[in-house]
DNA sequence: CAATGTCATTGACTTAAGTTAAGAAAGCAC
DNA sequence: GTGCTTTCTTAACTTAAGTCAATGACATTG
């Protein structure tokens, strides 16, 4: 099954009609790595279905990165900029070797002529990544440095692994040089 | 005007038997100061937007309350609970005397089926609260502890007049004793 | 109006992250 | 492989927030 239709599954039933509409329909666009996929004070036309890959949002502040989002296999991301059709504030920018599939302005209001229950779906999507936000919002909020990369490690292990110390150091606000004295310490209380 | 149709005539123009049934057809809910509305464990059957006053939503970790959001007349208040069905990590609370007008889901539901366009409504004026959130949580994450509290001064000066100095410290991530040290500078400075 | 409770400030001290700089390790290109 | 760049770690020092404790301002209540 396509990875679009497995994702979508969970929140409609679509015909093998309909699927294959979808899966046609939809346009596939690769990034290399280090591609940089929006920049800031351009306007998203497109938001994105990863299928392989990683991607990081981040913005540039005193030439430092900030990185705000990480985004791995079976995300969708949404650029604020898609969202609201202002120019964004950030960069988009592949980490890794990326396969996505990607959605538009345009091809959303077809599907939405074609399949008019995929706008409850949105509707449900769409509050789910607002509440998958809060959460990771409130997470980076409520916790010191420290405990942050611990909640990171038990949450989503994988990123720790597969993304750089200094762009992980940055998601969790933090220098490279801390989050290395952080691995130290927890490293010691293990022995 | 009534201050619904006045928010929602931002997205979409109504007729006057529309607001009629609108207005009509909400709820008010009034909220005493330092009345709680929502508590960890509950579902959350209704969203709320803000007529009058002040609401504050917070975790309690340790014993110690992490404040995460704040919201005041014209505001949209959602609670991931809402949104997801499922149990509430957080407490929201009135920090002032609040009225309120609610949100529900079978009201919602009711009010697609009599104006369709509403679902357009809701997508879009999602859309806006997702961007939102982004920017105050990228805020957040690019900016120290003092920075964030200069930013907020700019962007929100009625929320540091109106609220208690603790809550606004928890809010800005730190504690009363730091923002108390951080005024002090910023005065001296000033002087 | 005294007594209590709430909130804000201050000071002394601790802790952890930032800064700067140097060097080690890993990855990549030729 | 050699050399180059990128990434990670370490160390010494600075800075700012956390902690603990005391005090002061203010409002609320009996």
């Amino acid at each position: 099954m396509h990875p679009i239709i497995e994702y979508l599954s969970k929140y409609i039933k679509l015909s093998d009609d309909q699927a294959e509409a979808i899966v046609t329909g939809s346009k596939i666009q690769e990034f290399k790595k280090k591609e940089i996929i929006l920049r800031p004070g351009e306007v998203a036309r497109n938001c994105y279905f990863i299928l392989k890959g990683c991607i990081k949002t981040y913005y540039l502040v005193d030439g430092e990165e900030k990185v705000t989002g990480l985004f791995t296999e079976g995300e969708p991301l949404v650029p604020v900029s898609y969202a609201t059709g202002e120019k964004s504030d950030y960069f988009v920018e592949a980490i890794e070797p990326c396969i996505t599939s990607l959605g538009s302005n345009i091809k959303t209001d077809e599907l939405f002529d074609r399949i008019p229950e995929m706008k409850n779906v949105s509707l449900v999507i769409g509050g789910e990544i607002m509440a998958r936000n809060q959460v990771s919002y409130d997470t980076f909020r409520t916790l010191p440095p420290e405990q942050r990369y611990k909640k990171l490690r038990e949450t989503r292990p994988d990123l720790c692994n597969r993304i750089p110390q200094y762009t992980l150091a940055s998601y969790l606000g933090i220098k490279p040089e801390s989050l290395s004295r952080i691995r130290k310490r927890m490293q010691e209380k293990v022995v």
